[in-house]
RNA sequence: GGCCCGUUGGUCAAGCGGUUAAGACUCCGGCCUCUCACGCCGGCGACGGGAGUUCGAUUCUCCCACGGGUCACCA
């Protein structure tokens, strides 16, 4: 049964990186019919950031990605907040000295300090810890005890050999045992290391496969020494490379990257973003990139994950929005622009008919306000520059002219739609045996003063009304 | 510095010994068109360097360069 795991720690604002890590956990998951496990880190008290919790059930949630087992629905391997756990895992490690595959140091700060200053001046292998209590007696260690000096259990590890294991990404990694360090396991307050309680609770949570950053692999060995000290299976292990800012950064909450909350509110939609993390770091067999959640789960192949780190390219994310948006039904891109329309547009209009003609043109959400300002706010004159137009050789003189053919035309529609309005348009401008381009560029320009605008001239008209649109054009005749 | 990992166009990437080295985004043309956009067609642009192995290397091996990660009683 795959069983995989999302792991935050609650510090704030969720960011891209850590957003993909749990999509990736989440589809290797759903893709298996297996079970997706929310677990909250939580110990590290410093970092901690009231609400993050929320950010983080919210987040899942907007992207459709449910978990089966968590802090908020229980399951049977709970409890799911890691500061809940804590006290269970010094018994594990008591059951590793007692095998030999751990000891108590009863080495102080002091004495650690000073080791990593002599080793600094000697220039030998720094930072090790010099495994001075791995051959303590049984005689002093009781002695150590009954003065109730304080200790760690750290981990023994093999002085010789190499300890090897698979990544479904990386493949075969092996490390000389030599490298290793004894690294603590229980501090000297009782409470486990990160690495340790992560072992513990990824094998009481009977996670199967290992979904976390490739920052991890380095430490992974100790991981599997501690599996095997144990004599429990090991998980898969699937190393994702880092999401990047640019070329030498990773993208982070620290310096104010983009955080997927930001992005929606820049308008961003969830599953745009969802859908560009995937891509960013895995390829799907086919050309087709265009993807919902259902899709993903179907497709999902973790050994497709690239193996380097990938720049987060915003253009791209646009980009994919866009594809997002333009599969959209009318209905539902106009519920989600109306807001964005009402920014800057308090008058009366025709809706349906602007938003059928802005789907196509807007990438994100937050093109919107700026794109149909000028519904409400024409500027006072109209650069007459604008009436150019090599293709129907228009300029500011024909369109008095095209304007003024219009403008009765107009006045007297009864049926103020798009058709009666375009039809209305085209026997004008038969009568006048010129083109439609010709009539209805500058009609454009009148409606709107300026060149790029959702919809053609009649399209306006018909949205912005058959008083403002007469308005307009009278004010452009002068 | 030690160890681990990586390196295909500007970006994301396919490739897994023999290919005219895919595709997407960007950019540039053209077509369509009541503007702009969408859409469609086309174009520019890449295997970090050097040795091997091989009839043949983007693909395998080694070295170098560059980049990333990691070396805590933090998580």
């Amino acid at each position: 049964m795959t069983r995989t795991r999302f792991a935050p720690s609650p510090t704030g604002y969720m960011h891209v990186g850590n957003l993909r890590t749990a999509l990736y956990a989440y589809l290797t998951a759903r893709h298996d019919g297996g079970q997706f496990i929310l677990r909250i880190e939580d110990t590290d008290r410093e970092r901690y950031v009231e609400g993050a919790v929320d950010i983080i059930y919210n987040t899942l949630k907007e992207n459709g990605m449910t978990w089966d087992e968590g802090p908020d629905v229980g399951g049977e391997y709970g409890p799911y907040v890691q500061s809940e756990r804590m006290g269970m895992f010094k018994d594990y490690a008591e059951q590793l000295v007692e095998k030999g595959m751990a000891y108590r140091c009863f080495c102080t700060e002091e004495r650690l300090a000073e080791l990593h200053e002599q080793q600094k001046a000697s220039g030998e292998a720094v930072g090790h810890y010099d495994r001075r209590c791995r051959c303590l007696s049984c005689e002093e260690i009781q002695a150590h005890l009954d003065a109730g000096d304080p200790y760690v259990i750290r981990q023994k590890m093999p002085t010789e050999g190499v300890t090897a294991f698979d990544d479904i990404i990386y493949g075969h990694i092996e490390v000389q045992n030599a490298e290793l360090e004894d690294q603590i396991l229980i501090k000297t307050d009782g409470m486990p290391t990160y690495n340790f309680a992560n072992v513990v609770d990824d094998h009481l949570m009977a996670i199967s496969h290992v979904i976390r950053g490739s920052e991890y692999l380095s430490s992974t060995p100790k991981y599997q020494l501690l599996y095997q000290a144990f004599g429990w299976d090991v998980p898969v292990y699937i190393h994702c490379p880092p999401v990047m800012k640019d070329e030498h950064n990773k993208l982070s909450k620290r310096n104010g990257d983009a955080s997927y909350q930001d992005l929606v509110a820049q308008g961003y939609l969830s599953e745009a973003v969802l859908n560009y993390l995937l891509l960013l770091g895995w390829s799907p067999k086919g050309e087709e990139e265009i993807f919902s959640l259902e899709d993903m789960i179907k497709i999902w192949d973790p050994s497709r994950i690239n193996k380097s780190p990938a720049i987060f390219d915003i253009v791209k994310l646009r980009a994919i929005n866009a594809a997002h948006i333009s599969r959209m039904s009318d209905e539902e891109f106009t519920k989600l622009a109306e807001p964005w329309i009402r920014q800057t547009v308090k008058s009366e209009i025709d809706m349906e008919l602007l938003c059928r003609n802005l789907k196509p043109r807007c990438e994100i959400l937050s093109d919107i306000p700026e794109r149909v300002a000028f519904i409400d706010n024409m500027p006072e004159t109209i650069d007459p520059e604008l009436y150019k137009n090599k293709k129907f050789k228009t300029d500011a003189d024909t369109a008095l002219t095209a304007l003024k053919t219009l403008e009765p035309a107009l006045a007297a529609i009864t049926d103020w739609t798009k058709d009666a309005i375009y039809e209305a348009c085209l026997a004008a401008a038969q009568k006048l045996e010129v083109k439609n381009g010709w009539l209805l560029y500058p009609l454009g320009i009148a409606l709107s003063g300026q060149r790029s605008t959702p919809g053609g001239g009649t399209d306006l008209a018909a949205i912005i009304g058959r008083e403002k649109t007469l308005e307009r054009i009278r004010k452009a005749i002068g």
